[in-house]
DNA sequence: TCTTGTCCATACGGTACCGTTTGGTATTGC
DNA sequence: GCAATACCAAACGGTACCGTATGGACAAGA
């Protein structure tokens, strides 16, 4: 009974990250196992071996997306220095710099259309809004005005990646930033 | 030759009323021929009468959206009487009680897929955009400030719809109106 | 009445995919 | 070395859909 594994779990996960790169391309409902299996180089032999069907890989993408956002852009404003304003300007400029994650998209188009995802993505934004929510409490605003204040500054993001309406140089992008800062906190104060 | 056609041209619209409706359910990839034809009680023979094939049929749907999408929004501002302080309240109050489009983000879904889907999206936001672009240079900002203050006020718009995070109640709504307003309007005089 | 055009039903072959079965190969435990 | 196990290939039947071909019902001129 060889418990050894080889290389296996890496394969299943070999399967989910093709799948999940081909849902970005083309949306969900082409993720089949016959194509999948070609664009990887096998039979579906194979994924009929890592999974019962094609709906047990469907069901498991949401999670193995969900495990990639560990959140860079959390961990971010933690290790900033100094005050909530600070950690602002911090994020918004690694955010002007690399596009965190470009699956975002093609899960909302998902999420449209099944209730297991829609709840995977909700999760993710409300972790995202948390984020922002805390640093307009931190810098000075109560619970309820930092509720919408984060709101509107997340949606900000949330609204350029869908429509797609992103600067491509950096420059603009982090001119952007610099806007976006003083119409949303000109009434903050710096250290809390 | 029989020039008094019965009742067509209008069929050719009720496939594709019922195409857009099925799109918003299940998303395009389940526009197919068959099923669409269950749902109207009647065959494919009546499809390939009023369309060449499939994409026919797809590739029509944009453009049939968009038909629908002559903004009455757009015309609340024009009907307000008063300035753009008054003309931008009116706009939120009008979508606060009434959700405008219902298809909103099944056309979003779509458009990250496929190109021409995503020109028509972007008119629509084009259009919508301006409209707050407007409102904001009649209250006196400069262009460049307009346009990044409409961008922020619109796209918190798409991040509710697209979130889902809508209050279920108009009250509350209405109050997250009027919250947008103090936020994005403070500086801004009321007539111009 | 007879023809012409409109609109749809029926029947057909073709394709892309699902999920199963069976069997083959390489790796590992003993 | 010899089983057991992990992994995959090949071949199969089944289904859902596409697009076409053909013909029929029905209305409107002539």
């Amino acid at each position: 009974m060889a418990k050894a594994k080889r290389d296996d779990a890496q394969d299943r996960d070999s399967w989910l990250a093709e799948a999940l790169e081909l849902m970005r391309e083309r949306g969900v409902d082409h993720v089949k196992v016959e194509p999948l299996a070609q664009r990887l180089g096998v039979t579906k032999g194979s994924f009929y071996w890592h999974f019962k069907n094609r709906d047990d890989l469907l069901k498991s993408l949401p999670k193995f997306w969900a495990r990639s956002q560990t959140d860079p852009v959390l961990e971010v404003a933690s290790r900033t220095e100094g005050g909530p304003l600070d950690k602002m300007r911090a994020l918004l400029e690694f955010l002007a710099r690399e596009d965190p994650d470009r699956y975002d998209n093609a899960m909302r188009a998902w999420a449209q259309f099944d209730e297991d995802v829609a709840n995977a993505v909700k999760e993710i934004d409300e972790r995202r809004m948390a984020t922002a929510r805390a640093l307009f409490e931190e810098a000075g605003l109560k619970p309820e005005d930092a509720a919408f204040r984060a709101r509107l500054w997340y949606f900000y993001d949330v609204g350029e990646h869908v429509t797609g309406d992103t600067p491509s140089t950096v420059e603009e992008r982090l001119a952007r930033a610099e806007k976006r800062m003083r119409l949303l906190t000109p009434d903050l104060k710096a250290k809390p």
